[in-house]
DNA sequence: ATCAAATTTTGAACCGGGTTCAATATTGAG
DNA sequence: CTCAATATTGAACCCGGTTCAAAATTTGAT
């Protein structure tokens, strides 16, 4: 029957219309100032129609950045893609992390939010599967790397499994984004240069877990030239102002 | 005069008394379910009263939190006076926090929600510039550890400050951390022994780092022991039951 | 085209909980 | 003892998430 295919497909279109309206929202006005009514208002609908969407204020949190998972996995697979050597992959997803927190910043924030043990227990079961079923492909794809290093014998055994490796590394990298995006942090520890940081410890962990091959976490110079070139193979058409910070933090160091 | 100093007394008690009506309350039923005129009623004062001493929730959970700082640097203190190799001590950090975290999920769960860009965006800049003073002892306890490693020329200097090195490790710890707190993550992706990993990736890092001496990061027994080590010199009078999920990730891994 | 049943949309009303403040009680100096 | 200053109280306010009975629209049969 195509009226019921109809509905649904206006249903979806409706939803969209949810999603973008409470991101510009967000944008706007801060993830703190989102009111429901003010969504629903923006969109031109009732509250009601809104709550026949989400369950929740949580729950249509959760869907709004599930909803994005599609444009960090697209920025993954680039790398995934990518011919290169797997320990060069592997600091290119972190790239694509950074590009990704800083094209969205709104979404970094969500994600924060929403990780938080308080607020995580708030959230419905099935829509942290249906979150969590979404974030897969993105993981498969980190894991998909380490498991390459580790059969091309870049990345030696010991005794963990892929999962294991990546959790360390997910874990240094979320730990960065949570400094940079906690409120007046780096200003009070006058830490400038967030991201070089996170590069500088990155190849230290994948040093120390001995992923080939080796580099001097010394020279600058080099782990410059590196960003440079995931820069140039991968993400040549993502506006300078976005990947320029990823250099700026070296630049500002060298001079 | 003595009044005024009485009445201080007094208000400075009853504050007291607040943190730990607000901190069973949290025990008891979670930090989501905690309501301001529940905290005063358990205290036997009213709403007003409290909002004498503070000037919102959020500022109560943050003056919480700086509270109980002290018992956390109670733990670092510990392991800064313990007469070992500064990579020793250093791990002995990261097992300090993860003792206060088993102890004080509470605090966790806290630190968590308030270091969100969202929360900690809603915190009113006195306060948080009182938080951050708190905490500084911490942090200086950290530094200090680097920084004798440097001076001893057990840490290379590779240009990184102390407060930049720091910075990682700290980040890979809250890391996993955030890992372990978030609402069936572990389970989902079947992450058992989350602090065993915890401690690879810190040894992986520091070696990455080329903190000397060098370990084995494959050498689960020697890992083990430096742990068993730290416990027997540092937190002998912890619980059993507190210290010994440490060990018990690795126990399980030798199975 | 007409109508009634089914479905969808609406937004005023509800309600929980953080916050305020006018009324009340307590304190202490003279 | 008195009165002004100070401290405490909790009912009332207000904001904002959520609900649901009424209104509007759509559907399918006549």
């Amino acid at each position: 029957m195509s009226t019921r295919d109809r509905r649904q497909r206006a249903f979806a279109e409706r939803e969209q219309t949810f999603f973008r309206g409470a991101h510009h929202l967000i944008t706007r006005e801060g993830l703190l100032n989102l009111q429901m009514h003010r969504v629903a208002q923006y969109c031109d609908y009732s509250v009601g129609t809104l709550y026949q969407h989400f369950s929740s204020k949580e729950d249509m949190l959760v869907a709004l950045l599930t909803e994005r998972v599609s444009e960090r996995l697209a920025l993954f697979e680039r790398v995934a893609r990518w011919d290169a050597l797997s320990r060069e992959r592997m600091v290119g997803l972190v790239v694509a992390d950074v590009i990704f927190a800083r094209q969205q910043p709104v979404f970094f924030h969500l994600q924060q939010y929403l990780s938080t043990q308080v607020i995580s227990a708030a959230i419905s079961a099935p829509r942290r599967e249906l979150a969590m079923a979404a974030h897969k492909p993105l993981l498969d794809l980190f894991h998909g790397v380490i498991n390459e290093a580790m059969e091309q014998g870049e990345l030696p055994p010991s005794g963990m499994s892929p999962l294991q490796i990546g959790t360390g590394l997910w874990a240094l990298s979320e730990g960065i984004h949570t400094l940079v995006h906690a409120e007046g942090l780096l200003e009070a520890y006058q830490l400038a240069r967030p991201y070089a940081l996170l590069f500088h410890h990155v190849h230290a962990l994948l040093n120390g877990l001995g992923w080939q091959p080796l580099c001097d976490i010394d020279d600058k110079q080099g782990m410059r030239q590196l960003l440079t070139r995931i820069v140039e193979n991968v993400f040549k058409d993502i506006p300078r102002s976005v990947t320029a910070s990823l250099f700026s933090d070296f630049d500002r160091d060298s001079q």
